[in-house]
DNA sequence: AACTATACGGAGGCTACCTCCACTTAGCAA
DNA sequence: TTGCTAAGTGGAGGTAGCCTCCGTATAGTT
């Protein structure tokens, strides 16, 4: 589909085979869950991938992992999204998108999402490239904004993320609701 | 601890021993949810009680089932303790104190509340207790702040019930936090 | 004391996650 | 080409949790 990040675990390239399965096993994952939600086993991706379930594990030891692989290049997309608005837009007016930028990307991959945060919460010190990236880029619109003066300087990032992130994780939510949340989110938020 | 809601299924009463299981079981599960978050097998509560996994599944037919007859009290104390609010504190003054109340029963009951959006997703006709009283406190008093002109009409009461639980879903929230959010969830609802 | 509806309990089926290791093969070097 | 070996494969099987089924036990009644 996109092009594929070179699992490049260690220092020498992997073998043609390897290779070839972890793209196999990657786009099979993207398949189902497109189809299905998350609540698909891991051997049901690997027989989808038509390899061995241990193969399946060895390039993705965590179930983690292959979500993170997955959604890896729509998160990345998330941040690069993110610096055109930070470039281009007024402080308000890129916060204003970024939300709704964020709360997108936070519901279609909810099941990520989820994961992610229920993984967090298991393991502190987890700190996987999803979040890393969610952190970042949150950070500096928030921040310009405040150093604008637009946005209120007793709310850290930490809690827009929760405010956004966190709704998005009760199901069913239409369009109309996401709007009408991210506007009192952003009523809230002005200084 | 508290009076026990009456298990009574069928019209006819428990046997005795029936209802000191039922009775044994809700205890057990109340220290062993205590205790470790949410993450313990029922086998494990059943053992606890002294009882048979047999005999926890048929008072209990469903995980969510226990987890609803633990907090089912807490729950209707949010109930009670929100319909004070409504007589004694004015409209604005009774949504920012039960945005608290609410906040801080979300954020106790975390393991439930998870667990009861998860099953709610998966099955969007099953509408248990907890939902139906945490919907009807939330709407009586969103509904008068509206109609008191304090609170802006644009939101629905699923909207604030999604924004202040859905931030709850997310680990580790510090008390402090939990009161900046809500100060930004207010500020944007206000009217 | 006998009888029966009610309730008990745990063996066992199912499914998912994950590990381990005997086998296979890609890629290199002679 | 051939042989060698590090790299990779795959699935049997261990663990754990959810839940069902049904033979056994007993409370409560007659």
């Amino acid at each position: 589909m996109t092009a594929v990040a070179e699992p490049t675990t260690s220092g020498r390239p992997l073998r043609a085979d390897a290779r070839r399965n972890y793209e196999r096993l990657l786009s099979a994952a993207r398949e189902v869950f497109r189809e299905h939600e998350t609540d698909t086993s891991l051997e049901k991706i690997a027989a989808r991938a038509e390899v061995g379930i241990g193969t399946l594990y060895r390039h993705f030891p965590t179930r983690l992992t292959l979500l993170e692989a997955v959604y890896r290049d729509e998160v990345d997309d998330l941040a690069t999204g993110t610096e055109k608005l930070l470039a281009s837009a007024e402080p308000w007016e890129a916060l204003e998108r970024y939300l709704h930028l964020f709360m997108s990307y936070a519901t279609t991959k909810r099941a990520l999402f989820h994961e992610l945060v229920d993984a967090v919460g298991r393991d502190a010190e987890l700190l996987t490239h999803s979040r890393q990236v969610i952190n970042g880029t949150a950070e500096a619109v928030l921040t310009r904004a405040q150093e604008a003066g637009v946005a209120r300087r007793d709310v850290e990032v930490s809690d827009m993320i929760r405010l956004v992130g966190g709704c998005t994780m009760m199901p069913e939510a239409s369009a109309e609701q996401s709007d009408r949340i991210i506007a009192v989110v952003l009523a809230g938020l002005r200084a």
